[in-house]
DNA sequence: CTTGGAATGTCAACAAGACTGACGTATTTT
DNA sequence: AAAATACGTCAGTCTTGTTGACATTCCAAG
């Protein structure tokens, strides 16, 4: 019972969109959508041995080639041994290079190959298509109001990585 | 190569919101405000021997208290005997009840003790309250249009679903 | 220059939570 | 009476997260 419902403020009607049960359907709306969101690189990953934490580890190393472990860990949000297992295999499958730093000799540059950039075109095709389709359906300003809430609802640290990404292209 | 880049169309500027960079954009958005939006309620649970896949049995039976295993198995999209595997522990702990169905003995509904609707209050506060702060962040429009385009994002059966759930409230 | 600590990355073992397949039971439908 | 449905359970596998232990490399303080 940490705080009351939202329509009981003294702005009153202005902000019934802040209601609990306003507040709910977004959250199914968030779990219903994720499912959508993940399905088509799943379909796409089963039967290849791979799962969704190759899919994120290609995503990342695609947009930051040469970049870090450690930098791809503070992205990913995971531990360094559980991203080694992913990585290993990719590296094994000749998906991803890892090069000893030059200056720093402990740090990894990882990059994809052709066949890593390959297999990253063919998951972000078929993610972008769906999110294209959504979009279309949507409009430019829902889009808008789209990426605004997704930002407010970062975790901050995340919220610096993603603008950092987002403006570093 | 499925599909060309949005910008190369018919429409030329009106439609730059659709180029594969805004789509990619989208796409780690979703990302890392997913992961937002897990993590006040997996802090809870932590430690408390319940995951994620508890918190969505409690969730769901929360909003249609009385349903059943199907029902659920429907809505939660995962095989029974992984739902079964939560079901039990969270009966065991008394958090939830199966009674046999009056009509139809076969099924069993499944509905939250009053330590179960304590929980449920308790992880669904501490969602909401991010959700509310992203929100009122966000502003009106901007979450009318965040509804549209999860909407969008949906698999059909799963929008069936989300809709039935939103409306028969 | 050496040595100890910090940073980076690897290997091994384990747990949660998803999956499949097979089977049993009670109940309903045909 | 037979088939289908709803549910539970056992056993085994897979992905992906965790911790703990360890090797290598860098850097800075003595």
């Amino acid at each position: 019972m940490a705080e009351g419902h939202a329509q009981n403020t003294s702005s009153g009607q202005a902000l019934l969109y802040l209601t609990d049960e306003q507040l709910r359907q977004g959250i199914e709306a968030m779990f219903f959508a994720y499912r959508g969101f993940t399905a088509d690189p799943d379909r796409i990953l089963e039967g290849m041995s791979y799962g969704r934490a190759h899919h994120r580890a290609i995503h990342f190393i695609h947009c930051a080639p040469g970049t870090t472990v450690n930098n791809l860990l503070a992205i990913l949000g995971v531990t360094k041994q559980s991203l080694n297992r992913v990585l290993r295999t990719l590296i094994e499958d000749g998906l991803v290079t890892s090069h000893i730093g030059r200056s720093d000799k402990r740090e990894r540059h990882l990059t994809l190959t052709e066949a890593g950039e390959a297999l990253e075109q063919q998951l972000s095709d078929a993610q972008r298509a769906r999110m294209r389709d959504a979009y279309r359906k949507a409009g430019p300003e829902a889009v808008a109001g789209f990426k605004t809430v997704l930002e407010a609802m970062m975790d901050e640290d995340m919220r610096r990585a993603y603008l950092a990404l987002r403006d570093g292209r």
